[in-house]
DNA sequence: GTCCGCATGTAAGGCGTTACATGATTAA
DNA sequence: TTAATCATGTAACGCCTTACATGCGGAC
């Protein structure tokens, strides 16, 4: 009787951690303090529920390594279908409104793409995550075409960091399809 | 008798917009609709809420500007002590936890600070940006070196991405300077 | 034997999300 | 007159934040 979660971004990154190898909530916690996924939270107030969320959802299966003197750490490991949900999940099309209001997602999704979904289907996630790309700047130049001149200097030097960023992301995308494709 | 709120992202893309020209929650509505600050709810249950406690704050104030039918439209105006915590939040110094946390709240501050803030504060603004900026790379760095060798090639793409995205935005800033002092 | 790091959790609160609800005005 | 758009709001829910609480283990 599991209940249907999306996956939220933080559960995302437990999970595509766990499935690299079995990991206690404080081993996470460290992971997110001590690494530039550092986006997350490390709180245990969102890491533990999450865990136990995620546990719920019959992703994830957690195991008492009790040192013999019984001192609790829960150490948890991905299920089939965990490993299942994770595999579509990151096989996902990626779409216009993933590029303008998820892109920490995408990235997350692309960083665990290791070993669970094949080398066509991350060839794939970089050339659609380009070409939406290329379509949003597309938009956002047209914008910017009409704005451009009766913005304030200060609006339109951070209207230029989005786009920047934006074309940046796509050089990226296409310098890692040529790696890959190596 | 104002509680006391630090402005959330949200709060603080409103009260800017606000401080430009008087608007009602409809106006701001469309903005976050169509506009690339998009990258905010435009959902009644997001900005009406909001509004009230920024006016709850003492940082707008209402008038109801009814058509003689009655019809209700709440314009919201900026009063003076939201002005002045507007230009007191978008003096304060960039510290490395909003580079790695915040980057959209500080873009959005950057974006408003037209106006607002003299030259001086903008200066100093994409000065301390840069060099904040700076100095986490150089730790992103560190760290990369290490985690180059074992980190799987999408894990590796994924973090070399990131730090991009950084260097990107600190010649984004000495780049604006320079035409800022221009 | 005391302090620090390991390790897990709970409680209150804030705020954004989705979905729903309501009514006025304008254009076809 | 019917539909779309203007315009404002509420309710349920999820999830993150901060702060607090608890106990074991090892090092000195």
């Amino acid at each position: 009787m599991e209940k249907k979660y999306d996956l939220s971004t933080l559960s995302l990154a437990i999970l595509g951690l766990i499935s690299q190898r079995p990991l206690t909530g404080y081993d996470l916690r460290k992971v997110f303090r001590t690494t530039p996924l550092g986006h997350f939270s490390s709180s245990p107030g969102a890491i533990y529920p999450a865990l136990k969320r995620i546990e719920e959802a019959g992703w994830i299966r957690s195991a008492t390594t009790g040192g013999r003197t019984g001192h609790q750490r829960m150490l948890y490991q991905i299920t089939a279908r965990g490993q299942k949900l994770l595999q579509e999940h990151l096989s996902q099309p990626v779409t216009q409104e993933d590029i303008i209001w998820h892109m920490d997602g995408l990235m997350l999704r692309f960083a665990f793409m290791d070993g669970i979904v094949g080398r066509e289907a991350t060839v794939r996630f970089l050339r659609e995550f380009a070409s939406q790309i290329d379509a949003h700047v597309v938009d956002l130049q047209r914008y910017f075409a009409e704005a451009k001149s009766i913005l304030p200097p200060c609006g339109r030097l951070a209207m230029e960091n989005g786009l920047q960023n934006y074309e940046m992301n796509a050089q990226w995308a296409r310098r890692a399809l040529q790696e890959l494709q190596r």
